[in-house]
RNA sequence: UGCGGGGUGGAGCAGUCUGGUAGCUCGUUGGGCUCAUAACCCAAAGGUCGCUGGUUCAAAUCCAGCCCCCGCAACCA
């Protein structure tokens, strides 16, 4: 059978994690939850990018290997998506032995194949930095001399040898691919930037440096070592196991510190939907496929490029000083109320800001008055006038709306409109919320406590469906609203069923469980 | 410069593809309720939809021109 595989990028470990890996991944995680949810088998993959001259002098600065720092960086990612949560299905690194063998493999095959040739690759070099420089990326002027943007010192034209990818050859496979495919390039507002890149022709890509040490050692040359980019895409492939066996001839189960996958290629492959920042959208929709189609294998279905946060209206960057630490917010809000606010407060593929007064708004207004405030005033209800138990069957007054909002949320989950969705389920609460402003239950108690006790079992419905509409957004604040619902199943097994028929599930008579408020109200 | 995105009540956004009484959240003002996390509900005020011109019975929406903001241009989520 095959999994739907959703992939983050692997990330860059020449720093901590922010809030912008934080978003990538807690979006991949929704949606892999989501897709669980609805019964289907899911590979979710992330992991850590750990080559290139970057790593190579992070690691002198603290004086350790290229290796171990490494290691301590993707262990802070790692311990990370622990603490937010994230349900990936493996962890993968660049250095490890799987992946180092498919990349080899896959650049000896291409360059068997005629598809790599050796070449010169001519650019503006900075010797201080070891790096090479666009023209349009230094600083000074030509006539006194081209400046190195990082450490300002002069550059020199530099020639060498290289290896190329035949990239440009592909770009009218690329844009039919595109036409053909309409999804491939999402959201819509972006797909235009990329057909007019590849409209205007493309270069053949170096994919390999003889500067850079810190790689992987391209096999058929001596001395020269993949590019990073060409490394790091592979990854995709490299997590499926693909063609191991055939291409290198070693079996990785045995091998390597490989995290417990045991997905195959021919159940993962293609990808699904591979969940990128909009800056390496190009890299995933173009020299990606051109990759992929390099080897004759199918591309994936979907790549979605998400904006970028702000801080405080202001760009994040190390300088300002302004990166969000993700751990920080966790412990003043929470795992669960972080992951809401980051899909709730701007269309996924949009930019938008973050700020701590945002943040403190949704929590607020949204989790703590209108969702937990409307949890704690119907179970408060329940638990005073009936005992904790409500015996009347609901009629199911809320179902069309119910079904309408079920309908909806459906098709945002298939357009990763996330925002939209928390939005179509705010509007319930808030419907419900109303509702018991309107009949009154704690008046109709006195009166009429028959009705009273409809009342309240229409609201406990609304209740239940919530809590399984919140489960891919807040795994675990959603279990305790199940539990306090008197159930004692794990929600994320029964989700989906609540959620389309929150009547057909409930068994009257169940005794509501009211335990600690689920959104203290912070100041 | 090239390419791309955006400019909608005080703030943040949706609506633009498929023209037809301008919508949501927050904020402000007034009222209601008292079950609840000083939470909840109702109502009101507030917009010539960046500018100019065109198409049309009708334009935020389509077309042309202009102004302003932002992003990308081959290793920042």
């Amino acid at each position: 059978m095959k999994s739907f595989y959703i992939t983050t990028p692997i990330y860059y470990v020449n720093d901590r994690p922010h809030i912008g890996h934080a978003y990538t991944t807690i979006a991949a995680d929704v949606l892999a939850r989501w897709k669980r949810m609805q019964g289907e088998k899911v590979f979710f993959l992330t992991g850590t990018d750990e080559h290139g001259s970057k790593i190579a002098q992070a690691s002198l600065q603290t004086g350790i290997t290229p290796e171990a720092y490494a290691t301590r960086m993707s262990a802070e990612f790692q311990s990370l998506w622990k603490l937010l949560n994230i349900s990936n299905d493996d962890f993968i690194r660049t250095t490890e032995t799987r992946h180092v063998k498919t990349v080899q493999a896959i650049l000896t095959r291409l360059y068997d194949q005629g598809e790599i040739y050796k070449g010169f690759y001519e650019d503006w070099y900075c010797v201080a930095c070891e790096s090479f420089w666009l023209e349009n990326q230094l600083k000074g002027v030509a006539s006194s001399g081209w400046q190195c943007p990082e450490c300002g010192k002069m550059v020199e034209k530099l020639k060498e040898e290289s290896y190329f990818f035949k990239l440009s050859k592909y770009a009218d496979r690329l844009l039919q691919h595109y036409k053909e495919n309409p999804d491939f390039l999402s959201p819509y507002h972006r797909a235009q930037e990329m057909i007019q890149f590849v409209r205007k022709g493309l270069k053949d890509l170096s994919v390999s440096r003889l500067k850079e040490k810190w790689g992987i050692p391209v096999p058929f040359a001596l001395g020269h070592t993949a590019y990073v980019w060409f490394d790091a895409l592979i990854n995709y492939l490299s997590a499926t196991h693909y063609e191991l066996k055939s291409l290198v001839g070693i079996d990785d189960q045995a091998g390597s510190h490989s995290s417990s996958s045991n997905f195959k290629f021919e159940e993962a492959w293609p990808c699904d939907i591979h969940f990128v920042g909009k800056e390496i959208f190009r890299f995933h929709t173009v020299i990606w496929p051109a990759m992929l189609m390099a080897l004759g294998l199918p591309l994936p279905k979907k790549v979605f490029a998400h904006g970028w946060w702000t801080v405080e209206g202001d760009k994040m960057s190390k300088s300002k000083g302004n990166i969000v630490n993700p751990i920080e917010i966790c412990q003043e809000f929470g795992a669960d109320p972080f992951r809401y606010f980051l899909l709730r407060e701007m269309p996924f593929g949009a930019d938008g800001d973050f700020s701590k007064i945002a943040l403190l708004k949704r929590y607020n207004f949204e989790l703590a008055n209108d969702l937990g405030n409307l949890f704690s005033r119907t179970l408060t209800l329940i638990e005073k006038n009936f005992a904790g138990v409500i015996r009347k069957l609901p009629k199911g007054f809320f179902m069309p709306l119910i079904l309408e909002k079920t309908k909806k949320i459906i098709e945002s989950f298939e357009k990763s409109a996330f925002q939209e969705v928390l939005e179509e389920g705010l509007a319930v609460a808030r419907e419900a919320n109303r509702y018991l402003e309107v009949n009154a239950p704690w008046k109709l108690v006195k009166t009429d406590p028959e009705l009273c006790e409809s009342v309240l079992a229409e609201t406990l419905i609304v209740l239940r469906w919530l809590s399984a509409l919140y489960h891919p957004f807040m795994p675990e604040l959603s279990q305790r609203m199940w539990q306090q619902l008197g159930e004692s199943s794990k929600l994320q097994e029964v989700a989906m069923k609540v959620f389309r028929e929150p009547i057909a599930t409930y068994s009257p008579g169940t005794r509501i469980q009211k335990q600690e408020i689920l959104f203290p109200r912070k100041l």
